[in-house]
RNA sequence: GCCGCCGUAGCUCAGUCGGUAGAGCAGCGGACUUUUAAUCCGAAGCGCGUCGGUUCGAGCCCGACCGGCGGCACCA
């Protein structure tokens, strides 16, 4: 048999058994092909419609009705029916499926049986004749095809399809040829994003790309990834955020902007989290933290209609709200303002079940009480305003409210989906919080951010008032999916080697 | 990193009290002109994630490791 190619990106080594037997088998039918002047790899099939299209032309046909209309279509055999004088295939595009007659009246012998010698799994393109089955079932009859491309290895399953997580998330192709709900998964993605793009584009905000590998990360909690350029002979990072680079172009004029991009945090991994992931951020001159709130509810209204959601969350604005401090105060009784130092709020925690870490700041505190008892019950969609100072360090002090920045969270399904503020726009203020930072890095706080003296100078020129938010589109991903989990909405989510 | 569950044919799965591994689909040979997970006949395919241990004997028991899922920790 032909020697396999080296294996690369998770292909399996290859047992012997029945799957090199099946291998050999098709090898060998792809040869025989080649033997009867059959390119099993041609350069194109021009002209077809989509399978939607197809059926969307003949909705109202009935039961046994013939039709006089023919269509040029291409896909995958996805299931084949009979093999003497008369077959029927299933063909899947991205649209949806078909089903083919094909008779030897129609196509004589020798056609006839390339087409019911090809395998499951193969790429075709037929011409046909639309009709009705007696069934109800909108057929073509074959009148001409051409085979577009040979498969070499068996599809999945035709009936069970796959299962197996991790095949699904490893091979993902294999996912989107026999899952169609994968395939909604990743078409309801890509809507969602073309919408936010709309959206953003019609309300006066351009589209920027800011670095990736930068030489000094932040804008975000979270530990970078470190990597290193040969040429310049120095580590840089892959960014965490596009915050800092969007707020300088603020800065320099451009009033509007927005960046959806990758990000990536060396963290862990679970259902909510991949190491890669996409965010929007825009930032908005001359607006507060309210402005955006009211944007951002009607962006994801916008893009709620966009994708046709239909489950079960009204996204309308407004949407509920509640205050940091009020949300925690509700949940555990606990009135932050009643503790202002850490030994004391750490007291209130144990005196409700939580074992406080000996090593978390009175801020840690606050937000461990939010994530453990608060975010969880953030089901129906829910703006939290108001935030401590001290988890903020970019956000701008709250107008009436000492201790607090203006800044609110989006929260849905009990996940964080964005995190928005009125920007800090005061250097020296900034500065201030930035050696903050410092501080607690020194501590030994790995995701403090580091003190970005370019961006303070930037500020020094002069920043309007700016709101701003980061929303992640994985999440968002998920929520107008009905995904469980990120990897579902990841095209190739992180694995194990 | 810790805890729990899981890993049997290409795919989907069964496998009793430890006794030497099965089914459907796919594939192979054959029949079939209206099927819808097409049907029927025939032949074939896995030694059970890996390594080690207990045992006369291990897919079943024990240990380690690899991978997946879930939870905790961490984070968005």
């Amino acid at each position: 048999m032909t020697p396999e190619p080296p294996n690369r990106g998770g292909a399996e080594s290859e047992p012997d058994g029945a799957l090199s037997d099946v291998l050999a088998d098709r090898r060998a039918k792809l040869e025989r092909l080649r033997a009867a002047g059959i390119e099993p790899f041609p350069p194109t099939f021009a002209d077809a419609e989509t399978v939607a299209a197809v059926r969307a032309a003949h909705a109202d046909l009935s039961p046994g009705e013939e039709t006089t209309a023919v269509h040029r279509v291409a896909g995958r055999i996805s299931a084949r029916r009979g093999q003497g004088k008369m077959a029927f295939f299933d063909l899947a595009d991205r649209s949806g499926k078909l089903q083919l007659q094909a008779r030897v009246n129609e196509l004589g012998a020798e056609r006839m049986a390339v087409l019911t010698g090809l395998d499951l799994g193969d790429l075709i393109g037929v011409e046909g004749t639309a009709f009705c089955s007696r069934s109800g079932e909108l057929s073509l009859r074959v009148s001409d095809f051409q085979l577009n491309a040979k498969s070499l290895r068996p599809p999945p399953d035709k009936h069970h399809g796959l299962t197996d997580v991790e095949t699904r998330y490893r091979r993902r192709e294999l996912d989107l040829i026999a899952n169609e709900r994968a395939r909604e998964i990743f078409i309801t993605r890509a809507r969602m994003i073309a919408a936010i793009r709309r959206y953003l584009d019609e309300h006066g905000f351009i589209e920027v790309e800011t670095p990736i590998l930068q030489p000094l990360y932040g804008g975000g909690m979270g530990r970078p990834f470190i990597t290193h350029h040969n040429a310049l002979g120095r580590d840089l990072y892959l960014r965490i955020a596009t915050e800092l680079y969007l707020k300088r172009l603020i800065v320099g004029g451009l009033e509007r902007v927005y960046e959806i991009g990758k990000q990536f945090r060396n963290e862990g991994v679970d259902t909510t989290h991949n190491p890669e992931f996409t965010t929007i951020e825009y930032y908005e001159a001359n607006a507060d933290y309210l402005a955006v709130a009211a944007r951002f509810e009607a962006l994801v209204a916008h893009v709620a209609a966009a994708v046709g959601y239909t489950g079960p969350h009204d996204f309308s604005a407004p949407w509920r709200r509640e205050t940091f401090a009020g949300a925690i105060a509700a949940r555990t009784g606990i009135v932050l303002t009643d503790h202002p130092d850490r030994a004391s709020l750490a007291a209130a925690m144990r005196g409700i079940g939580i074992e406080p870490k000996p090593t978390d700041s009175w801020p840690q505190l606050a937000d461990e009480l939010l994530s453990k008892r608060v975010e969880p019950t953030l089901i129906e969609p829910t703006l939290l305003l108001d935030y401590p100072l001290e988890l903020s360090p970019l956000a701008k002090r709250h107008r009436s409210e000492p201790g607090l920045v203006e800044r609110f969270e989006a929260y849905v399904d009990g996940m964080e989906i964005a995190n928005a503020f009125s920007e800090l726009n005061d250097p020296d203020d900034q500065r201030a919080r930035f050696l903050e930072q410092e501080r607690y890095k020194a501590e030994g706080d790995e995701e403090a951010q580091p003190h970005d003296e370019a961006f303070v100078v930037a500020l020094e020129h002069g920043m309007p008032p700016t709101g701003g938010i980061g929303i992640g589109i994985d999440r968002l991903a998920m929520v107008f999916s009905g995904a469980d989990s990120i990897r579902e909405v990841v095209l190739f989510p992180a694995m194990r080697d």
